[in-house]
RNA sequence: GCGCCAAUAGCUCAGCAGGAUAGAGCAACUGCCUUCUAAGCAGUAGGUCGGGGGUUCGAAUCCCUCUUGGCGUACCA
């Protein structure tokens, strides 16, 4: 909530509890903004929502709260009832513009809160196999999962960013197989590139920089040896370049967490999870494979931990994995998976319940499919590598800041199609440069020559156009926005939040000048308020690894 | 079969802890550049919110059901 809607709150709470006796909570009492400026700044529903308790219609108890708000509520311009039960709020302009001096002093911190202080959480995103390039659909994942973070810092929580390395399985066999084949091919010389291993042309770099850097030596090595070293070297070469991308992607990743760490000292940490798991008598051993009960914790069949071969499922490493997150510190934990892991997600679920970890300790969010589409037809591969369209080659192909708006800006529970064509175009079909053309002006403003200096002044009482006061009720609102949006992990609402105010701006820009040599005292004013969009909006796109230009 | 996600304007999508006439961008049409960037603004047109029931003072939003699409349903990772 906003400084304001709190006050709104605060009043109306007091106006009911004085007239009916009623102890209106969040639930029932809720402020909101009306679709249409015109209506006020702020409405509640409050009068409809007690009809049935006090069995009247909600324009009689609406016409008692809003005279009674006009005694409590000071910063009330007007206050008035509309059908069905409405109570709008309009504020006073000065209460608006205080704004602007606060703004400015917070400068890069506008919009920073408290709502997540002293709480600490541990955000586990991307996650890629290292077997390969990251691809547009963990470009997604990591656009979304970065802002995510980004929302939660600002909000006051502290983040770790963690990388989940799947590097146990056989897929790191795989790669480190045909890492050896392609070597050989290298000079010259056979080896079976193995079934189900790795055809990309980035394997075959891979080992052409090995051979470049080892020489012919491994052709004659010992096979164990070499394989072991192939391995070791190809996911470390694949991490690298997976990070040199996110990086590129402007994501940093905090904490690389590996697979086989859990594997390490005899698979110690692992067994004693499952120690703690056969001690809380949820496994039990069948058909010589040790299962967990899981169908006790909501799943539909029990899950295998350790196969019958003896080796571990690919969930029973995960979870210690998860465990040991909590054990460093992290109360709440968060995994965003693609969307084809889902029914994976009971299965952890029921095992953090399983161990007695409160609900609400691990959420995952689900990222869906996201397709990319030119000229209405799926673009599976890239044109020049014949493999799946990377990271890399999206950001060289749209531009990095159009690739993190789109995929920031969509709800991830919704399969998405990403038009290329368009999120490539540099003109205006591509909604991105909307807001970032607002920040190229309102800078083009600040920075123009003939703009004379701003000086704070203590109340700015000529800005009373109606663009200018939805201006700063859209600014005021900045903090809680950000709040509300890290609570529930949707950078979107923030995307469209940037959308709204930049609109603003624009048809701002185009019905009234902010320098007027002419009115010296009006243009200070005026000019308070685009310091105060333009560090508003900067902030704003940044939160979701958007750049803000200075010129366009 | 069962489970998860979805279906909203010609296209891509918001809105979905129930609320005021269902929004935006693009595409289409009409106007606006001697004046801080026209990548912009102002306006017009475009919708039985997949179908059908139900709950409610009120449903795109919640519940049931049907249809269509995607994903999943391993002692794979």
């Amino acid at each position: 909530m906003s400084n304001f809607e709190q006050k709104i709150f605060n009043a109306t709470h007091e106006a009911v509890k004085q007239l009916f006796d009623i102890d209106a909570d969040q639930s029932m009492l809720v402020i909101e903004t009306p679709k249409d400026p015109k209506l006020g700044d702020y409405a509640t529903s409050i009068a409809m929502r007690l009809t049935k308790t006090l069995r009247k219609n909600p324009m009689e108890i609406a016409e008692p709260i809003a005279e009674k708000l006009g005694e409590l509520l000071p910063e009330a311009e007007s206050i008035s009832v509309a059908r069905p039960g409405f109570i709008n709020f309009r504020l006073k302009n000065t209460a608006l513009a205080s704004l602007i001096n606060q703004v400015i002093e917070a400068g890069d911190d506008y919009g920073k809160n408290d709502s997540g202080k002293g709480k600490k959480i541990l955000v586990e995103w991307v996650s890629a196999n290292p077997t390969g390039d990251l691809h547009c659909g963990h470009a997604r994942n990591a656009a979304w999962g970065d802002s995510i973070c980004r929302l939660l810092e600002a909000s006051g929580w502290e983040v770790l960013r963690e990388f989940y390395v799947n590097d146990a399985g056989n897929q790191i066999v795989m790669l480190g197989e045909s890492l050896v084949s392609r070597y050989f091919e290298h000079f010259g010389q056979s080896y079976p590139l193995p079934e189900g291993g790795y055809h990309g042309e980035d394997v075959r770099q891979i080992a052409k920089s090995i051979a470049e850097a080892d020489g012919d030596k491994w052709l004659t090595a010992d096979p164990k040896e070499r394989l072991a070293y192939f391995m070791s070297e190809g996911k470390a070469r694949e991490l690298e370049k997976i990070d040199r991308d996110l990086k590129l992607y402007r994501v940093e990743i905090q904490s690389w967490m590996h697979e086989t760490f859990f594997y390490e000292n005899n698979r110690a940490r692992i067994n004693a999870v499952l120690e703690r798991m056969e001690k809380l008598g949820l496994t039990y051993e069948k058909d010589g494979a040790l299962w967990f009960r899981s169908t006790d914790y909501g799943d539909e069949k029990d899950r295998v931990l350790r196969k019958s071969d003896g080796t571990l499922a690919y969930v029973t490493p995960d979870i210690a994995n998860h465990v040991h997150k909590v054990e460093r510190g992290y109360p709440l934990l968060v995994d965003l998976w693609g969307a084809d892991h889902h029914s994976y997600v009971t299965r952890m679920q029921a095992a953090m319940k399983a161990l007695g970890y409160p609900a609400g300790t691990l959420s995952v969010d689900l990222i869906q499919m996201v397709r990319m589409v030119e000229d209405g037809v799926e673009v599976k591969m890239s044109k020049r590598t014949g493999n799946a369209l990377t990271i890399r080659e999206l950001c060289a192909d749209i531009g990095v800041d159009a690739a993190r708006w789109f995929f920031a800006s969509k709800d991830v529970s919704t399969h998405m199609d990403l038009d290329l064509k368009l999120a490539r175009s540099k003109d205006n079909n591509n909604p991105v440069y909307y807001a970032q053309y607002a920040h190229s002006r309102m800078r083009s403003i600040l920075t123009n020559p003939k703009t004379p200096a701003f000086h704070a002044q203590e109340s700015y009482e000529r800005l009373t156009d109606e663009k200018e006061l939805q201006l700063l009720k859209l600014i005021g609102e900045f903090p809680a926005e950000v709040a509300n949006d890290a609570a529930l992990r949707k950078p979107n609402k923030l995307a469209d939040y940037i959308l709204s105010l930049v609109k603003v701006f624009h048809s701002y820009y185009n019905s009234s000048k902010v320098i007027n040599l002419d009115d010296p005292a009006l243009t200070n004013e005026r000019l308070g308020l685009v310091q105060a969009t333009v560090i508003t909006l900067k902030n704003a796109l940044n939160l979701l690894g958007v750049t803000a230009p200075e010129s366009m």
